[in-house]
DNA sequence: GCCCATTTATACGGTGGCGTATATAGGGGG
DNA sequence: CCCCCTATATACGCCACCGTATAAATGGGC
């Protein structure tokens, strides 16, 4: 029996590939056949239709970013701030999972389905974030509030486009991490009340 | 002379709208046509073609994001934390705005043109920031931290899914802007969102 | 080296979208 | 009241894409 020469998983990788650089849109099946140096053809003998790809995406998308990451973090161990920057450096940084898991956020905005897959990575992240933050932080309001304002920067920072003068984006947000797990509340001016 | 039934100002409109809900791919000028309850004839009457639209559009969003929302907040007045939150509540909690921005926020990161037109915005925005927290904070390296740490949670709160417990969104975002401004004077309102 | 299953190439019909060309209609100026 | 000018309707050719049907090729088992 001939082998698979282009197996499922060839095309679930050229498909984030795709959705990474062009939104769900560009996930195009004769487009990602061209780019694999083969035609349609044998597309569907791996998927039902388009949607099955996409499907297929996010389940792996799912379990890479999850498993893997937070696994690999756990295993490593270290420092509660040290794991959380090792989270966000891991899932955040990484030329392949950072462009996907913003098209995946935007993508999430207008298909429910995405949205439900969506929030169970963020759960997953966000009670990490929780429990580092909560090794040096005892008030749990303030440890959600610090979470979710390390989240929002870990996401929001890719979705801006603002300069900062003098400085680069990597030193305004070397500061603002350090605001956010270590002295939040100093260094400014006593309120009248 | 025939009286325009569609002028150019309904087609951006109904562009925008589709741009909210769909991202660009959305804009399709057959389907504004029919919601416009016209054929695409007229179109190309106020358009050389789609590019003009989508030019035309950010052409609009670009000057109300900008010169309305400033404007007004200026004018306004009162106190600076007052105005961060009112420049917000302007430009993040218009039903209408919102989605818009958020929209072209995710279409910058695919287009140098659209990238460049955001970064003018944000621009206006972040110094927006400064200012008011430079009223309050004045360390300048960490007024440009919590500038960006407040822009970024102002954005990345809608591309995230996690859930928070028994807390709300809006619970867990007024303790973040708690900390990010200097705790305000018990008994303000958290964001509608 | 020859089957034969399975993969892939090729060809097709259908749909939706763009932009153009031409016909129609409908309101202001005379 | 009737032009005439302009906006819109209609019809067209074109292309990209989906999914199917069928033919070709390719490699494992014997």
């Amino acid at each position: 029996m001939g082998a698979t020469r282009t197996p499922r998983d060839r095309w679930i990788e050229e498909g984030l590939r795709a959705l990474a650089a062009g939104g769900p849109d560009a996930v195009r099946v004769e487009v990602l056949a061209k780019r694999l140096g083969v035609t349609k053809g044998g597309f569907y003998g791996s998927f039902a239709d388009r949607d099955a790809l996409l499907e297929a995406m996010l389940d792996a998308w799912e379990r890479e970013s999850i498993d893997e990451v937070i696994d690999r973090v756990e295993r490593e161990g270290g420092d509660p701030r040290t794991k959380i920057r090792r989270a966000g450096v891991l899932t955040f940084s990484s030329d392949r999972l950072l462009p996907i898991d913003l098209a995946i956020r935007d993508w999430a905005r207008r298909d429910e389905a995405v949205a439900e897959r969506l929030r169970r990575v963020d759960n997953r992240r966000m009670a990490l974030l929780r429990q580092m933050i909560g090794t040096f932080c005892s008030d749990a309001d303030e440890v959600e509030a610090r979470s979710l304002l390390a989240f929002c920067v870990a996401i929001g920072e890719h979705f801006l486009a603002a300069d900062h003068g003098d400085r680069t984006r990597a030193q305004v947000l070397a500061r603002a991490t350090d605001l956010l797990l270590n002295r939040l509340p100093s260094g400014f001016a006593p309120d009248p009340d």
